[in-house]
DNA sequence: GCGCAATATAACCTGATGGTTCTGAAACCT
DNA sequence: AGGTTTCAGAACCATCAGGTTATATTGCGC
């Protein structure tokens, strides 16, 4: 049951492309500041920012390696975000019916996070 | 398969708490703008700019019955951004090992929408 | 201790957000 | 036709968001 600040947290700090692709890449692992900052087109500091707001939302951590301060991805925030969509499953599934291609997708990718 | 400006949008719509609401209600049915505002300490037109930016996200559509403008909820892009969480399943679930009681409950919550 | 690499902080700018009040437009009701 | 209800739009305001550049801070390597 998160409290709704933190959904809006969550929902806020998904709320970037950035910051989407941040959570994608540190799903493949750990990652620094500069590794984090390399793809962007955009200055070290906006980077900093943009973690900050992750962190603030508990959607990552940060420990400490040197200079380094890696980045760790915390899912927990996603997985209350996804409960809290989950609930509205029901309707579009009624709005899109079985064969949507959605739907489908989902379905996939549900069961295919089942079976690890 | 959403464009990234669409998950924006509506990962946007969904970071504030009274929109949540707002979709919460709509959940159980269509409702006018004066219905949806009732609930809620704030003018009107707060709520008529809350409805367009739900509506700019794709979450609502709108009718016309004389003077309303009842609101009705589209599914679709709940539907697009638990696809975007769903990737992320495998991260909560290795963090959290499966006594936990989030996960407990989204599993409940889709074996119940599985059941429909 | 010095210089460099990695990161954070500060100050600043611009545009978006979330609220307000006031006004206007549509469609109903006698 | 006149008043009422429902809603949207405009103008305004304060705060926040996302970016910048410039400046610390911190810890390594020599």
């Amino acid at each position: 049951m998160p409290t709704p600040a933190a959904l809006d947290a969550t929902f806020q700090a998904l709320a970037d492309p950035t910051r989407r692709a941040i959570l994608a890449r540190l799903a493949q692992g750990e990652a620094s500041v500069m590794e984090l900052a390399e793809p962007f087109a955009m200055s070290q500091p906006a980077i900093s920012k943009h973690l900050k707001v992750l962190e603030h939302a508990g959607l990552i951590s940060r420990s400490r390696d040197a200079q380094r301060r890696p980045c760790k991805l915390e899912a927990a925030p996603l997985a209350e975000a996804t409960g809290w969509l989950i609930e509205y499953r029901k309707f579009w599934e009624k709005q899109f019916g079985q064969l949507d291609d959605l739907l489908d997708e989902l379905k996939r990718l549900e069961a295919m996070a089942g079976k690890n």
